[in-house]
DNA sequence: AATATATTGACAACATATTGTCAAATTTTG
DNA sequence: CAAAATTTGACAATATGTTGTCAATATATT
């Protein structure tokens, strides 16, 4: 009996994820757009920066949970624009690294002083312990799906 | 102090449901991949299916958190394949009812007894009083977004 | 009732992301 | 070391989703 409510559970999860993906979505790219970037811009940029080191596009594809070939796309269109560049791998010829611009960090760190009051604000009415036990629950979830 | 770090938590959040969210759509893709659906189509069937009535295009697109026009691009295609059907709404003329056919509902049926057992494997791990407050939080956060 | 405002479907343009394929480079296996 | 398997970037096709615009319909305001 209590497996089939964790299941339902899950189900309902599962698709709320969806319906919240979309709205932040939507929300980072109004966050965003003041900067020149989208939500798609700041996934990578975000996982650059997490990462604190240059990365190339296939394990930044990999952190995110998507396909190289998607990360590729807006990390050519963020060359272009000089906030990326890439920079020789020595170990290996093909897999260039990412890395920031001064250019791109000066961005991000315009993108840092709008999204943290946002975080601040839309977190407020949530309680602390409840939010990490979701982050942990998401993070396992996660991880039975990315292997 | 207490803000700074549920801002953070929060962001964290926020990264991890985009990195899920990809990761459920392929999933959603290989599981109902042999019906001759995709991730998309099942969001627009679930919504249907849980309101437990017939909606309109725009009333789905709002409980999933997408465009109308996303939404009717997917259900035009279901009604061009008999899995849905346009009703006539009594109270508006243009604004049709979206209704299952006979096929859709089987065609949902068999969603159900492949989607379930997966649901049941992957929430195993996890702890159900973990899993209803991630959902209410995850409401309480779409609730933020969806005004 | 008349007018203003919202919602809705239709259509088009574009952004985002997945799938498939190929060859080059790397890593693993024997 | 050689062969096999994997990873990677490039390219193309397609699926998914957002934005913008328009006219028709419905709802709210006065």
């Amino acid at each position: 009996m209590n497996d089939l409510k964790k299941a339902d559970v899950f189900t309902e999860i599962v698709l709320e994820i969806f319906k919240l993906s979309g709205l932040l979505v939507a929300e980072g790219d109004r966050l965003t757009k003041p900067l020149g970037l989208t939500s798609a811009r700041w996934k990578v940029l975000g996982a650059l920066s997490l990462a604190d080191e240059s990365m190339t596009v296939a394990s930044i594809a990999r952190t995110m949970g998507q396909t190289r070939q998607g990360v590729q796309r807006i990390a050519d269109e963020m060359e272009k624009e000089g906030i990326v560049r890439y920079k020789d791998n020595p170990n290996h010829k093909r897999a260039k690294l990412l890395t920031l611009t001064s250019k791109g960090k000066a961005v991000f760190e315009k993108l840092t002083t709008i999204q943290y009051p946002w975080a601040e604000e839309k977190s407020k009415p949530i309680d602390l312990k409840n939010m990490e036990t979701t982050l942990c629950i998401l993070k396992g979830m996660t991880k039975q799906f990315e292997d």
